[in-house]
DNA sequence: TATTGTTATACTCTATAACTATA
DNA sequence: TATAGTTATAGAGTATAACAATA
């Protein structure tokens, strides 16, 4: 499991780095997991919440949009908007000009359950990042998830 | 989205930790979909290569032990666990003493499926950490996944 | 032709419930 | 009774393929 040879030239993703991405891929893993245990009981699922987040910080958008920000399918994406259309929770309005295209809107009561959703769903999150490491280690994690999210949008 | 009232006493996971969580959220399900992609064409999935993952860094387990590991439902390990057998990647050996049980454990084959598949899979991470982020974020990356996977398998 | 969006279908992953076999 | 494991079934999430409407 170790290189044998380290190429002089090329990066060569080094033991320490390959290690932090299986470690990475692991916490992904059980990161989705809990999220999905935490979102229990609660009618909105956690792609639903994903695109009403996305609505919330960046305003609305068509479906195609919203696909590629949050890396789906449209076919996905659509099915995502259409339950959440149903209810009640997001709206669409004609586009102006383009009659293919429907813009998406949070509603007032989709922004409500926004608000809800985040308190149970990351709650966890911010309370274990709260209470489990000290004033550097938080300014450590949180560094690293804003580099990370960089990584994650660039293509 | 900003605390009116910092309570004294409770930690009051602050807006800036709030803000963490949403983004490791995001991050995750980003990730997740990631991999899967990356996943293409193995015929390896991710909770198979997940869970090979593990026989290799802890040796031989039973399902009960990988699905505590890894944080899922004991028919779920079991399933998983029943395709990478018939695959051939792992093999069962009854317990010496328990009947009930069967030692999980990886075949030499497996071995070999489980060194292709984190060149794969992970090798876009590792890449990416190498290329896009400089030495000192690195290690700041490194120490957070640190800190994180010790939050995730807590309980 | 290209783009937006929909419908139909299938697969992965995980879960709950109900069961058997063994301790 | 408790634990290890299996079988059956269901739901969330995503994908590909094929299509309709519009640009």
């Amino acid at each position: 499991m170790k290189d044998r040879e380290q190429p002089p030239a090329a990066p060569a993703p080094s033991a320490e780095l390959a290690e932090a991405a299986a470690r990475l891929r692991v916490l992904t893993g059980q990161l989705m997991r809990r999220l999905r245990a935490a979102s229990e009981g609660t009618d909105v699922t956690l792609s639903q919440a994903s695109a009403l987040s996305r609505l919330d910080r960046e305003g609305p958008a068509t479906t195609v949009a919203l696909a590629r920000a949050e890396r789906v399918r449209p076919q996905s994406m659509g099915a995502t908007l259409a339950a959440l259309e149903e209810a009640g929770l997001v709206e669409r309005t004609p586009h102006p000009s383009d009659r293919r295209q429907a813009i998406m809107s949070l509603t007032e009561q989709g922004r409500l359950r926004l608000a809800e959703v985040r308190r149970e769903r990351e709650g966890w999150i911010a309370g274990a990042l709260a209470e489990r490491l000290d004033e550097r280690e938080q300014a450590v994690v949180v560094e690293a998830l804003g580099l990370l999210a960089r990584l994650a949008e660039e293509d």
